[in-house]
DNA sequence: GGCAAGACTCGTACGGTGTACGAATTCATT
DNA sequence: AATGAATTCGTACACCGTACGAGTCTTGCC
């Protein structure tokens, strides 16, 4: 049985495949992230993702600590922040920050059910870094940042998981919307408003984040 | 026959054992909010919940589901809300609901994790309906009501999943805020403020919210 | 050359999970 | 006593995360 790949430099490393050039956390994290946008949270097994990068269940397990680690790095690979860095208008840029975080998690819907309950990896502290900054830049007393930071935060996450969560299937919502329409009068404002058929979800982040800044910013 | 001294419960048992009267939902979902509280997200199985409730494991499956139904049945349980009726004071009324929403969540960390990927359950909806209600009082215009209500949701939903993931484990964020420390010049800011250790969550939650209330309230 | 020491891969196995299936039991009526 | 419906539950299956230790490859030193 002959070698199959090149017996010159590194065996596997620079084997003939190109499809499999070794496995690197950085691998394992995209691969993670590739089948997580796929099919959801329950959709990465470790397995799965063996089978993926074409090595053995097992060889993961030298590279990764265990399975959460997988979900951190893959959610730390997810929010990366890439945005302009000159600092101008204060309001626009934290605006400009939060709607970037919010859609780059909904562009991985899975990662917004993560966050909070996993540890704050680098790339999600860059962007409250940048957050900090804008606040103070916009002449947050000290005392306040912290909890101008969390508040956003909250609003960002809550709005977040919200849509990830409830917006997809809007087949669900209208049933639920029907269940309250048959139940007669035990609802009637939400019913009549037609609340669960709301879908602009865009409009009501921003109009909620424009309430929250009104409140931040420095009374005058 | 003996008289049926009123059994009629469906006790396949001699009423000699009080502990097991039958399984009913009812039941179900009692004790799984119990194993929940004790043991989190994960402690919840169909084989320690049977173990719990004296029966087979299967035996489950004639009044539930399956496990995702138990959840909701135990989301639901949780969530009742047995608060004033009276109107008075629309802003202090919102208040009181979102800050008893937030306080009976954290009393079972694992629902506000929960609540955002499940169904709405009736109790979930009385609060939504109620929130509709004041809001109307307040004088909010019909056309936002329902932005409203999405907003405040999105604040309490942030405020609670953060608080009850993050919460427990101060080691956890003081391990955090020392990392920050030693990435140095990486993150300036919030390690300056000690952002990680801002732990007055009660007074965030509130501020926060008198923010989005200021922003809500019709403007004259 | 030989050879030892990491770095890395991975097959097997174990104890756990949710639940499909169908047989067994008990109940309410006759 | 008999019947049919309501309810219980033992067994089995497929899948999960990962502990363990035996393999293989790469590198550096003689």
């Amino acid at each position: 049985m002959a070698d199959k790949q090149g017996k010159a430099r590194g065996g596997r490393e620079q084997g003939a495949e190109p499809n499999e050039p070794g496995l690197t956390r950085e691998r394992i994290a995209a691969t993670a992230v590739v089948m997580l946008d796929a099919n959801g949270l329950n959709g990465l097994t470790m397995r799965g993702l063996a089978e993926a990068l074409g090595s053995g269940v097992m060889s993961l397990y030298w590279h990764v600590q265990n399975k959460d680690d997988v979900f951190d790095l893959a959610l730390d690979t997810v929010l990366e922040y890439r945005g302009p860095t000159a600092l101008q208008d204060w309001r626009g840029d934290i605006v400009h920050v939060l709607e970037d975080w919010r859609a780059t998690m909904l562009r991985h819907p899975w990662s917004a059910s993560l966050l909070p309950r996993r540890a704050l990896g680098p790339n999600i502290l860059v962007r409250l870094e940048r957050l900090s900054k804008c606040l103070a830049a916009g002449g947050v007393a000290d005392g306040e940042v912290n909890a101008a930071i969390w508040s956003l935060w909250n609003y960002v996450m809550g709005a977040t998981v919200t849509r990830a969560s409830f917006g997809p299937s809007n087949e669900d919502r209208a049933a639920s919307q029907q269940r309250l329409a048959e139940l007669g009068a035990l609802y009637p404002s939400i019913e009549r408003s037609r609340l669960l058929l709301d879908d602009d979800w865009d409009g009501t982040f921003r109009r909620g984040l424009d309430f929250l800044l009104d409140g931040i910013a420095p009374k005058r």
